[in-house]
DNA sequence: AGTTTAGTTTTGACAACTCAAAATATAAAA
DNA sequence: TTTTATATTTTGAGTTGTCAAAACTAAACT
């Protein structure tokens, strides 16, 4: 009865797909296809042995959404994952924009004993590098609600949380920038006829970065 | 044609297999398939097709010897396993006794990119916590001949350079009676007759084996 | 040589996962 | 309401890896 890689990645998809989503609408079954990777039949087919095993809710035309015995799978999945994205920079001095990879191989094998051990030795994390929340080992997530360079106030002195896109090169640009989590700066402009939102640092640089990437930086008023 | 985690299991159950057998003989099938934990029937086959991608030498009816490709393959999975079992000992500070089972699992999907750091993080150790040889990333092996409590001289101090046997509760004994690798001990006397080997460690302590377990101590003379 | 035995290969079947393409349903546009 | 576009499901088929049990080899023992 223990989930494959497969169905892991199924859970775990779902997952995200409904945290981005507003309200409780279901998961259509092209985007779960997409994120996972397959064609859409071969979703269909196994959202139907998903729903058979109880780990979702299904469906048929309208889309799927997590049971609460897979979101608690899909929160340990998430879990392991996050804790070794942590692991693999804190630890062994990787980039940032390069532990995606690894974590996406490793969150499927790692046992828990291993780890607890990581969780331990890095004094349970809340966060991984990229500011996702990590799952606590019953599950339960704290989900920090903030806004993205796009909706918070202009002018005002804020500091980057969380980015939500695993690009490595996009990744790899925030960090020159000066745009990893922790960092400070404001908001300067947004021009939507130009598709476009003006930053200015903490050091004081300005840079110009598109809507689609701004909206995948979130930040928090500064205390 | 990337080797799949089976492929790499086979590959290293035969490598281990031709190690611990004396001159050119090929390895039965019967053997590989209770090493890999599967019916004969199916070992059979998946040698044939291991045949065909010149991983191995195959004669039907007398057993299967690895390519020179499939002992390089099989090379570099004994490195990332023995690789990861001195991590998770030296760095993750866990126990020698229940390291295998996770490195058997990470074996098959830790990146380049992972291993070479930690080879790099643990100062490019030459063997594993239980003393077996860590390949190089081109897939050579220094293969030492050490003697084990079977064959080595009575009454002259020994160390312990390697214990070949991977079973947890075996090596809890070993760890409790000062038999890891790297601990000094004599043989005081063998026994045939009651299939025993008599101990002394450095420690004054006498301590007596049999031989099934004899034979998996190997050891050096003291310099 | 004839027969037993131990090990090996074949056969037929199955489980998990996948795809391409045909069939179907839903929703939006005319 | 009929048409059209889009998304979803079905169908038929393929891949990888596995087993149980029947068929077979090769060698060993009368």
């Amino acid at each position: 009865m223990l989930p494959s890689s497969t169905v892991e990645n199924y859970l775990k998809a779902l997952y995200q797909a409904e945290s981005s989503r507003t309200g409780k609408t279901l998961v259509p079954m092209g985007q779960l296809a997409t994120s996972v990777g397959v064609a859409p039949g071969t979703a269909t087919t196994m959202v139907k042995a998903l729903a058979e095993s109880g780990l979702v809710d299904y469906e048929p035309y309208v889309g799927v959404r997590l049971s609460s015995a897979g979101a608690k799978l899909a929160a340990l999945v998430l879990r392991r994952h996050r804790l070794i994205e942590q692991f693999l920079v804190e630890v062994m001095g990787m980039s940032w924009a390069e532990v995606h990879e690894d974590a996406e191989q490793l969150e499927h094998v790692v046992s828990d004993r291993l780890v607890e051990r990581m969780d331990a030795m890095l004094g349970h994390p809340s966060v991984d590098p990229h500011g996702d929340p990590i799952p606590a080992a019953d599950g339960t997530i704290a989900a920090p609600d903030y806004g993205s360079l796009l909706s918070c106030p202009l002018s005002v002195t804020v500091t980057v949380t969380r980015v939500t896109d695993q690009d490595a090169s996009f990744l790899r640009f925030l960090e020159k920038q000066d745009l990893k989590p922790g960092h400070a700066l404001e908001v300067e402009a947004r021009d939507s006829a130009a598709d476009s939102v003006q930053l200015r640092t903490a050091s004081g640089r300005q840079i110009t970065i598109g809507t689609q990437a701004a909206s995948k930086v979130l930040v928090q008023e500064s205390s």
